[in-house]
DNA sequence: TTAACATATAAATAGTCATTAATATATTAA
DNA sequence: TTAATATATTAATGACTATTTATATGTTAA
């Protein structure tokens, strides 16, 4: 499968702002108006606008508008798990760059894992050049 | 599980890099020196030195000193199959920000079915606040 | 020691990005 | 229409980042 460099780091740009991970997490809980996920997030209302349109545009979300209020919903609630995952690998990787790190604190099912579970049940897309 | 948004943040920055993005694949093949990726990459000496050093502080790569040489290898191999992943989710979102685009292009494996799966498996993970 | 090579760092530049404050636009209710 | 509310946009700011050029550091061989 062709590896699309530019767009994936478009997409991790898009996903590399804590406040627009919040709004993504606050998203996950279903579709919601600005004004809820300002109230929701504690972040400002231009600020959230902002976030929201970047999500927009990289095509995580998508908008409905209802009355005077703008819905906003994830086009992909399964990237909320995506994002669960790498919070998974976060944690592996600070413990295997610090040495000092607890072996105890290694989650009961390491990242590794998972990602060599899921190619080999979906093989077509593992070890591609 | 505990969300680090901070560092979630932080490693998806490490990734939100074309050139970055190209390096880790190359490293995809094995342990090599910083001579060695940039000739395969094509990339300037000091660049390469840089972004090596950006994912050296995100635990991302690890370094080994053999003589002159300095060899760089993935602390986690199955970061890969996560930016592959990636791949699979820009492909699939770009669909659905665009009309246009032909229904023909769609993945034999979605990303939702593969992260819904996986999260089936691992359901330790799966849904937590 | 010196020469040659591998890698890292520093300085300079240009571009991008997150944030705030202020303002504009859009919708509904009166 | 006007007032009130919801959302978007603009301008200004500071901070960060990718890249290049030049130089420094570290290692090996002679």
């Amino acid at each position: 499968m062709k590896i699309y460099y530019k767009q994936i780091a478009g997409l991790f740009k898009s996903l590399a702002d804590e406040n627009r991970l919040k709004i993504i997490f606050n998203l996950a809980e279903g579709k919601k108006s600005v004004s809820k996920i300002v109230e929701e997030t504690g972040l400002s209302q231009p600020l959230v606008s902002h976030h929201l349109k970047e999500l927009k545009h990289n095509h995580i979300v998508t908008t409905e508008r209802e009355g005077s209020f703008v819905f906003y919903q994830l086009t992909e609630p399964a990237i909320v798990a995506l994002i669960n995952l790498t919070n998974q690998l976060v944690v592996e990787l600070s413990e295997k760059g610090n040495i000092f790190s607890p072996p105890a604190s290694s989650p009961e099912f390491p990242f590794s894992a998972m990602m060599e579970k899921m190619m080999g049940i979906f093989s077509n897309l593992a070890g591609e050049k």
